[in-house]
DNA sequence: GAGCACTGC
């Protein structure tokens, strides 16, 4: 049923010389291009410069069963199979009780360990493979090791081999992933290099993965993968994360609330001792702040600001810091150019004084060459349909090129632009094709970025961020860099989020540069000038500082942290923003007045939900509103992105409207939502058919039903549902036969009383002049076009979303009385 | 009569 589309790649086949792995060898690294002077002393063992190693997948799918790109590496010319051997063979001598009662040491099925022998020599190729003693070497005196390596250096595949054979290593090692792709895609890869079967496919299975709907876990799994939310809610079972020896946190340099979390719990581990064992903390990053994630773990109180971190002495940090020094910032994230095989003396380093340890891999990367604006553009997509035509008139093929826009608005327009002036080009020229790339597109559409070009054809991919992190697109050797991001920030004092378009920051400005030198040496065109570069902010603003932290604090609640006033942060929000999330909690009723997590809060935390919604979930259980399942079905219809296809042309528009008729309900988009769940559910023959009649997203829906099923089963651990409610039932009444009674009107009650109670904060009233007010804040909102509700004049309004574009918008709206209103504003002391 | 970057439990 899920279909796995591998995406092509060449293997790892020892025939190495493919053409596109022979001109990629031919071209020096970054360093000795620019002419850099640079010692040389490892070179015979040198792996070449082929550069991605891709160890992180390619997934532009939520549903990550269903499109999964394996990580591989390319490496060419491998050496013998040595080192990485002998620590499989003492491995496998280990102890461990028999499963099952067979031998201890049970032959492997000689398709794995052909495959993993296969596999050795390009992991043996891999930059970090020689930083595998000074890693274990690290760890075995001091518990925490910051570990900055670029993309291709192979850490998040071969860190945690290198540790399992430690003798303090006897329990499990978990790395923690921000994506779902990543950690399967991860885990399969690590599995196959030990010679292992994944998850539980065996009892003897090494390698396991555990993500939201997949959990591929074996009693005997020794390295686990897991998204970092996973991560989180094991550690609401065990505070202390028993199973562990150690925790690798990878990709900390995106920063997202999670790994914030994680690592502030880590610390907090560490620090209060309570476990037998040591925890052993691997923090790795792309392009982290080296110094600041020192000081976070090393703090010993008072003497943060006056620790001088050394740096680690390698060829990478040494070329990063000569870079420096001529005054031109670092042209590449981490390290600029870098040479393989120059094996440092000491490439760990730590004060003496230190708990913590750093290690610098270097990457593999060919150069970019950077090309700026020379004034200030007042609109980039004009600028960038001129950037694409320089670089297709002037530049040799092969070398797709990769546009980085704001929005779906911004990659349509100038899709339409590029497709227009494509079609004015001579004869001889070689052809364009434009590809469009954002997450709303549809799975088929963002699956040709992935296809190769016709002859003579260049691609240009026109891409929102999605492909900063997301999404690795193949054959760029050109990035048309807008300079702007769409970004959303949570706003305090208003409660609302915004998303606006905003300057990028100057690491993200090289993350996307980055991307033209993964294959060849690139070129990026920034729609901006140099002055404009050297003026943005270093780094992009951690998710933490800029959004609603109710959910966060609620996290930290459950998990034992009383003073999150003073939990430690990374980046520690302003008082004011933690403190508005506990009222926000006290007010949900998930936090007593003594600021202790309350029956409620405890519900709320163990739910895949925003605190909100989980209230919402809760009040629906209570016997006097009853409608539990309704509440789920649209609940998981929020969860999810916009289950309406929007469509473009009017003539389409008014088909689909007709097409939903039957769908919308008057009292507005909460019970159109539910009526959409519930029809598809009940439909019978084809849903796929029915999606498309009513011009609904299937997918979006397949999505609402996954989540529909998890919600049901977290109530039933919750004891919020019996457990018969799960089985296979479409039908949401608990009984239909015995209450034909029950009128829809009090249904639908019963259901707005909910929402009600998390929302009541997202409230507003007409007033006479026909516009809405919020009750709380007396804020303007008006209700979005997108919403059945639009143009509509009703008394009062509660809706789910707020958000800021060019005025405030109300989404997700439905009609209640303002009595309702009043009722649970009273409830929750507003 | 507007238009929503991206993750995740």
């Amino acid at each position: 049923m899920p279909e796995r589309v591998l995406t092509k790649f060449e293997d790892d086949k020892p025939t190495v010389n493919k053409t596109t792995t022979t001109s990629a060898a031919q071209n020096p690294p970054v360093a000795l291009a620019k002419g850099k002077k640079r010692k040389r002393n490892g070179t015979t063992n040198t792996p070449t410069n082929k550069p991605d190693t891709t160890t992180q997948s390619i997934e532009v799918d939520s549903r990550p069963e269903k499109r999964i790109e394996e990580p591989e590496s390319k490496s060419q010319l491998p050496r013998p199979a040595t080192n990485g051997a002998k620590q499989l063979h003492n491995r496998s001598k280990s102890n461990r009780p028999p499963p099952n009662g067979r031998p201890s040491n049970p032959p492997l099925p000689p398709h794995l360990s052909k495959r993993r022998d296969a596999l050795l020599p390009f992991r043996q190729a891999l930059p970090i493979y020689q930083h595998a003693d000074s890693i274990r070497a690290a760890l075995s005196t001091k518990n925490t090791l910051i570990l900055t390596g670029e993309t291709g250096s192979g850490k998040s595949t071969q860190v945690p081999q290198f540790l399992l054979s430690q003798p303090w290593c006897k329990k499990c090692i978990a790395i923690t992933q921000p994506r779902r792709v990543a950690a399967i895609s991860l885990a399969r890869r690590v599995a196959e290099e030990m010679g292992s079967s994944l998850g539980n496919a065996s009892p003897a299975s090494k390698v396991g993965y555990s993500v939201r709907f997949d959990n591929a876990a074996g009693p005997n799994t020794r390295v686990k993968f897991l998204t970092e939310g996973m991560l989180l809610q094991e550690m609401l079972r065990d505070p202390e994360l028993k199973q562990y020896s150690a925790v690798v946190v990878d990709e900390v340099h995106e920063r997202s609330v999670n790994v914030d979390l994680i690592l502030g719990f880590l610390k907090k581990m560490q620090k209060e001792g309570k476990r037998k064992d040591a925890m052993k903390v691997v923090v790795m990053s792309a392009t982290a702040d080296v110094e600041g994630l020192v000081k976070f773990f090393d703090d010993e109180e008072g003497d943060i600001g006056c620790k001088k971190i050394e740096r680690v002495q390698t060829d990478g940090v040494q070329s990063a810091e000569s870079e420096k020094a001529k005054g031109k910032g670092k042209q590449k994230s981490g390290s600029g150019g870098v040479e393989n095989g120059v094996v440092p003396v000491t490439d760990t380093k730590s004060e003496p004084s230190s708990t913590v340890s750093t290690c610098f891999v270097e990457g593999r990367q060919y150069p970019v060459k950077t090309i700026y604006l020379p004034e200030p553009t007042q609109d980039f997509v004009e600028s960038a349909l001129k950037s694409i035509f320089q670089i297709h008139y002037k530049e040799p093929m092969p070398g797709d090129i990769l546009v980085f826009l704001t929005g779906q608005d911004t990659v349509e327009a100038l899709e339409r632009l590029v497709n227009e002036y494509a079609q004015g080009m001579e004869e001889g020229v070689p052809k364009i094709l434009a590809l469009p790339l954002f997450a709303a597109l549809p799975q088929h559409a963002q699956q040709k970025i992935f296809q190769p070009a016709p002859s003579k054809t260049r691609k240009v991919i026109l891409a929102t961020n999605i492909a900063e992190t997301s999404v690795t697109v193949p054959g760029v050797r050109f990035v048309v860099d807008s300079g702007k991001v769409k970004i959303k920030h949570f706003r305090n004092r208003l409660g609302l989020d915004s998303l606006l378009v905003k300057p990028i920051s100057r690491s993200a400005a090289i993350q996307r540069q980055g991307r033209a030198g993964r294959e060849a040496p690139g070129q990026c065109y920034r729609l901006y000038t140099e002055q404009d570069y050297a003026s943005l902010e270093p780094r992009t603003t951690p998710e933490i500082l800029r959004c609603d932290l109710s959910a966060a604090l609620l996290t930290m609640k459950a998990r034992g942290v009383e003073d999150v006033l003073n939990f430690p942060f990374l980046d520690p929000p302003p008082r004011e923003a933690l403190e508005k999330a506990l009222l926000q909690l006290l007010q949900l009723g998930a936090l007593t007045e003594t600021g202790e997590i309350s029956e409620i809060g405890l519900k709320i935390s163990k739910l895949p939900l925003t605190p909100t919604l989980g209230r919402v979930l809760v009040e629906a259980a209570r016997p006097e509103r009853d409608c539990l399942l309704d509440i789920i079905d649209i609940i998981s219809c929020l969860s999810v992105e916009n289950i309406f296809v929007n469509l473009v042309t009017e003539e389409k528009k008014e088909e689909a409207e007709a097409a939903r008729r039957e769908l919308y309900k008057r009292e507005g988009d909460h019970m159109t939502l539910l009526t959409t769940v519930q029809r598809y559910a009940e439909e019978r023959s084809d849903r796929k058919v029915w999606t498309e009649k009513h011009f609904v997203s299937h997918r979006a829906m397949q999505n609402v039903m996954d989540i529909r099923k998890q919600l049901r089963q977290n109530c039933v651990q919750l004891s919020l549902l019996p457990s018969s409610s799960t089985a296979h039932s479409n039908s949401n009444s608990t009984d239909p036969s015995s209450n034909p009674s029950a009128s829809h009107d009090s249904r639908t009650r019963s259901i707005l009383h909910s929402l009600l109670r998390g929302f009541a904060a997202n409230t507003a009233r007409l007033m006479p002049d026909g516009s809405y007010r919020t009750l709380l804040g007396n804020q303007t909102v008006a209700i979005h076009p997108s919403s059945v509700l639009f143009g509509r004049k009703v008394e009062a309004i509660v809706f789910s979303e707020f958000v800021f574009t060019n005025k405030s918008y109300a989404r997700g709206v439905s009609a209640v009385q303002l009595d309702w209103v009043g009722e649970v504003l009273e409830e929750v002391g507003g």
